[in-house]
DNA sequence: AGTATATGTGAACGAGCGTTCACAGTCAAG
DNA sequence: CTTGACTGTGAACGCTCGTTCACATATACT
């Protein structure tokens, strides 16, 4: 009974993305007084999983956000896998910067040896700098790349490849850095 | 000016997740009347980058919670990156069932092949039902593994890693589907 | 200069908010 | 059966909400 209130409450999250009012509460869990909702939502409280904010207003603790985050592969599943309590965002978890970060297609298998393929997503962050041996998007001689960013004690810079069929690309006229990957996407 | 607004309003927005009240735009942009607020969040709703829900509550455009996605890498940065519409959200785009979604560790090279690393994360939705040819958790007499799923016509199922240095596993006892993976993550 | 348009101020308003009270019904333990 | 703890009802309260006035100030155009 008392966990169905706890599903409800959050597949209402994640329908409207905002915690219900007092009065939707009303509805969605069968009351006919907002009294019988407010001591619901204390044991909420009480048990951690909805805070408030300074206007009595409802917040949603950040695993309403998340999704649970079990250990290796070959641990596998715990025969109570509901019960873990370690959550993950994948927003939070991937993107520093929100503000500079952008999603690219990859196309070619350029740096397929790096395990990242033709069609993946990449999630980059726009920068002009970059360190030795990061994975970069370059705009070298006007043609944007995705390579490995190269550069030695003399300050020398190139790109290269993850793929033996491939070159390293050293530039004739300029080399500038666009963005560093951050993370690598695959949907399947 | 009036894009310093949207900025202040965006920056409200990923540090507190929910928009802002007018009592605390009026701080934000320094306002002192709830009008001048009124009138700018008119514009902003003409514009389209918020609305409003049934009791006049702001509701953030889905562009808040999104990043921009951008063509082919070859594509490279649009001169005016901040001008593209198109956005994603990464957690929409990766997670379909999401009170079945879970996170895990790659260990091991077994799936190389397919471009999943030692130390990727695969995200996984929990059934025991899977396709031949998906990659799937399994347990298989007692022990967890990821692999792909194979079932031939006469419906006999065994496991294929993505790595020439690894045999096929044919259970002895059983194969039990926990979870097929729907998407990898890797993070720089 | 004069006028129209846009932008901000200040005050008032009704509505829905979360809170709190007294009270009735339910259920288990003594 | 009685008692006490728990749970839900219904009504009232103060507060902040978003909305909407009339009015002042700034900006732009003729």
């Amino acid at each position: 009974m008392y966990n169905d209130y706890k599903t409800k409450l959050t597949q209402f999250y994640n329908r409207d993305r905002r915690m219900p009012t007092y009065s939707e509460m009303m509805k969605l869990f069968g009351f006919k007084s907002k009294n019988a909702v407010a001591r619901l939502v204390d044991k909420f409280i009480e048990e951690g999983i909805v805070s408030k904010d300074y206007l009595g207003r409802l917040i949603a603790d950040t695993s309403f956000d998340s999704i649970p985050m079990l250990g290796s592969v070959k641990a596998g599943f715990p025969s109570d896998a509901e019960e873990l309590k370690d959550t993950i965002n994948i927003d939070d978890y991937l993107i520093a910067k929100k503000d500079n970060s952008y999603m690219l297609t990859v196309d070619g298998d350029s740096m397929i040896d790096a395990h990242i393929a033709d069609g993946d997503m990449v999630l980059v962050e726009k920068t002009n700098t970059a360190k030795d041996g990061q994975i970069v998007i370059a705009n070298v001689d006007g043609e944007f790349t995705m390579k490995y960013f190269r550069k030695d004690k003399e300050n020398k810079v190139w790109l290269e490849p993850a793929n033996k069929d491939f070159k390293p690309i050293y530039p004739k006229m300029y080399l500038n850095i666009t963005a560093v990957v951050k993370a690598v996407i695959r949907k399947y």
